[in-house]
DNA sequence: GTCTATAGATCGATAGAC
DNA sequence: GTCTATCGATCTATAGAC
């Protein structure tokens, strides 16, 4: 019975039925990309790593930037604020912004290295900078700001520029803790310090904004 | 025995008596590789927009890492923040808090480059992270963090953490458009948004901090 | 589609004349 | 110290067999 053998085989990027081996490039090419940077990681060494010739490789992607650049489109539309906010009632603010500031400080965790590979290969590749800012940090705030505006409607809070206070709340979430994860330095205890840099932020924020 | 007699030719960077070449081979690669990343700037190119020979490079830098290395550690170990606190009145706290926003923003700005450079090349060069981390930030930190302790002390504002106030005051300044700048995307009209995102920077922390 | 083998170009680093 | 010329290694990308 070795009819389905040769069943899905056309497709070269559709959207669920890659071959394993474009998703073993991706893989292997994402890791090496973000442990050693665009410019010291060779075709070689992602063929290698991936368990596949360097010609496989480029059967599926036209050059190295473009395999560079696919990754990045790829990781940088993903959305960045899971919660949802729409729904949230406007009592319960203090609990919300809890929840946004743990959901980003995860992602930027997550992300950590994609951003520092869009900061390092800004230059050559601008477009790739632009989507990761409009999906990244820009979405977030516009999510925040909305809220935000709702819960001054209410009278709860009172911010002058809900726009700007939802950029100066992500702004606030990325201190030290996120400069030494962005070099790569080492942190001791990182659960804890990231658990009190969220609570104080939040604090932060929120005795600024009482009505 | 004649030992120390040859005083003036064995130092690799002697202070001041520096050959022009030197200069000009520092700064085109300082140049090159804020514009493109170490790894898309050659020994070649250096060579050609300093207007002297790849051997002449070769003779005054071990190889293209150390070059590299060598410009890092030079501007990592500037001072950051060089308004001086220790003298400053701590009821003028508000005009304080402003011109060290101000300083900072300004370097921000003119490091932005090498930020990136640190940032992109933090897997390959991780001392060198570490000594801008502590140059730059952490040193920032710690003489901000000084002030806001006098000025508590004198009643003047209530802060609960003074290490982490500092911080947090930093890490506002690291708003959106500081993000932009970092990835290298336009700015309009530059100059009012930075006026603002200070502004708003010490106006969100001394409402929180207000005694 | 996937492989091996290699072309063609570039790069880091050095040798040797002056 | 500085140059020209070049070596050897490495890299991107492709050709051709299967």
């Amino acid at each position: 019975m070795e009819i389905e053998a040769k069943a899905p085989k056309k497709e070269p990027i559709s959207p669920e039925s890659r071959s394993g081996k474009v998703e073993a490039i991706e893989r292997a090419a994402f890791q090496l990309f973000h442990e050693r940077g665009y410019g010291h990681v060779s075709m070689d060494e992602i063929a290698r790593s991936a368990g596949v010739s360097k010609a496989t490789i480029y059967s599926h992607f036209a050059d190295k930037a473009e395999l560079f650049a696919s990754l990045m489109r790829a990781n940088c539309s993903m959305t960045w604020v899971r919660t949802e906010l729409e729904g949230r009632p406007v009592e319960d603010y203090r609990a919300v912004l809890k929840e946004v500031a743990e959901s980003y400080v995860a992602i930027l965790s997550e992300k950590g290295p994609m951003t520092r590979m869009v900061i390092a290969e800004a230059p050559r590749f601008p477009e790739m900078a632009e989507i990761f800012f409009a999906s990244g940090p820009m979405a977030s705030r516009g999510a925040l700001c909305l809220y935000l505006e709702r819960v001054c409607a209410a009278g709860l809070l009172s911010i002058p520029d809900c726009d700007q206070a939802a950029s100066q709340f992500f702004a606030l979430l990325r201190d030290d803790i996120y400069l030494r994860l962005m070099l790569g330095l080492p942190i001791d205890d990182p659960a804890a310090k990231i658990r009190k840099s969220i609570d104080d932020a939040v604090d932060l924020f929120l005795r600024a904004a009482r009505a």
